[in-house]
DNA sequence: CTGAAAGCGCTTACAG
DNA sequence: CTGAAAGCGCTTACAG
């Protein structure tokens, strides 16, 4: 392995000389610096990063957390994450800084916190995890530069990068609505989620808007699973005979309610309104193809490294950063 | 920041021992190992993993590459790349490597080969390389431990995953002329690409051996693009009223061939047989769902993971993994 | 079972 | 503009 003194030797300077040659500084000889690249690329020389990065105790590296991958029984809704992924990608490498993609699928045996700090990482990004996740909590209350998607945290170096899921939700049902539907229920998702508790208030408020009664048992949770959105929807179907519109906290949701329907020989949207939540790439292909909220996940993440980039160089101090999303209308409704 | 050093200080050995008691030595006394356990836990030390890298000089470290995102317009095949991915993922994890994903979307400043050794990464997993991409070439040229998903590569280190593509190619045409259809079509991918060429032979194998002829204009290059499969698709039906089956060399492409057809007021399966190739998730919920060859995207990572670490551990000779896909038969034929 | 010492390949005050 | 030297936090022959 060619390394630093190699070139030092050869170029008959010292060691000190030659890394900032290597490294561009200006205090070196234009002369100095130009033998040295010669040399190295002569040498083949290639830098040991990982000695650089014990040596200058920096770090440019940015780790994303993705969890609640097995949360999608069919797969539909990989384009969200991933989308993201390639949205923080994106940004993290126009500034240099390199992404680390965990993908936590099973409980870790190192908490998020001193996982990082074995790496040496300075920052995360946290997508689809849990909020009441003990390991997730240990690095909330830490100083750690953190930046949550879709999750509202607080405290020193944090940030995050939400959409305004009341409105849009509020918005989506009103659209339904104006249809001339009276009867709408939701397929809501987890009870704890925070988005789901958004959601639901969006529902709420646009019923009351429109004068139209809120009934606790026509919201059922489908977990933000295609089977169980299924099932629960084939079953609110059986139980109130009046349903002429339905809402969905997610588009995976909302493509098991819309197999229900069509197996109760309810036609879409002359019987019942379906509408959607994610714009998942799969239901542009349905048919109808579904009404839903469109989010914008590659903005998504993109926002979330510029800010954690912020964060971490000072230029910023922590902030909610809230991305718009598309409202997207079919024949669904 | 805790060292070993203070463990080391705080315990009255020396750093030496500390350090073959954290990593569970067995030439280190019980009694050592529980006391630098327990200081160590109280003085809340964490493992500095770049410097043990740097000491070490050995890795445990894998490279997911993955290319060729930007090729899928409607990002419906998302599921495919992140489903490998996974099963990546999990083999990864599971033997104590660390994979380190690498989404590339544009041309990188460094070559793989360069990157790889300056982060010190043990081996590589390449998804969706261009064949002639020199970074690539460079790479399979070397003695650097790589396995290549879907294209074939030959060398010291090397192996591949592969599935059978003209096989299963024939098989899909044969399904759709057992349906009594007699002028096929197919629209295939990049002209260039390994995957193209072999499903194109399937297609032709298929034809001659059910004594059909085979008609170079009847077979179109969508790009694996849904846009340019669309628009393909739907001259071709123009020019040619005799087609009544469409082999598709993807999902992708066959979506837009869906839409095509659609258009052109023809009905599948009566008019018109359609034949997808991957089994992404979307195909599932289109109307009618695509008959597909479902590929086994997880396993595929598994075996891809699994086979670069016995060429690490020297368990075994670089090969090549056959991994078999499931036929998919719906109403679309 | 234990420890002193060299070393991994860099960076960075410090002094000139 | 340049260099000698200390140091980043570990690991690992080697000698006992």
């Amino acid at each position: 392995m060619v390394t630093i003194k190699d070139i030092a030797k050869a170029c008959g300077i010292s060691v000190t000389q030659t890394s900032r040659a290597l490294n561009n500084y200006d205090d070196v000889s234009k002369s100095t610096k130009e033998k040295v690249h010669k040399v190295a690329k002569e040498l083949g020389y290639v830098k040991n990063i990982t000695a650089q990065r014990l040596a200058s105790k920096s770090s440019n590296q940015l780790a994303i957390i993705t969890q609640g991958l097995e949360d999608d029984d069919n797969q539909v809704g990989t384009s969200v994450v991933f989308n993201t992924i390639k949205g923080i990608n994106k940004f993290a490498l126009s500034v240099n800084y390199e992404p680390i993609i965990y993908l936590v699928e099973s409980k870790m045996d190192t908490s998020f916190y001193d996982f990082f700090r074995q790496r040496n990482i300075a920052g995360a990004i946290l997508q689809g995890v849990k909020y009441d996740d003990e390991n997730f909590q240990q690095l909330i209350k830490s100083d750690f530069p953190c930046v949550a998607i879709d999750v509202n945290i607080e405290g020193k170096n944090k940030g995050c990068v939400v959409i305004n899921n009341c409105y849009y939700s509020m918005i989506a049902v009103e659209k339904i609505i104006e249809k001339g539907k009276k009867n709408i229920a939701m397929i809501s998702g987890h009870k704890h989620a925070m988005v789901t508790i958004e959601r639901k208030i969006g529902y709420q408020t646009a019923l009351e808007k429109n004068s139209l009664k809120f009934k606790e048992e026509l919201v059922v949770d489908g977990e933000f699973s295609y089977d169980i959105a299924y099932k629960k929807t084939k079953k609110l179907l059986e139980d109130y005979s009046e349903i002429d519109g339905i809402f969905c906290a997610s588009d995976t949701m909302a493509l098991g309610a819309l197999k229900a329907i069509q197996e109760s020989n309810k036609s879409i949207p002359k019987d019942i309104s379906l509408f959607g939540f994610d714009g998942i790439s799969t239901s542009r292909f349905t048919n109808p193809p579904l009404s839903t909220i469109q989010q914008n996940y590659i903005k998504k993440g993109e926002e979330a490294a510029r800010l954690l980039y912020e964060i971490l160089t000072k230029k910023s101090k922590e902030r909610t950063i809230v991305v718009p999303c598309d409202v997207i209308l079919t024949n669904s409704i």
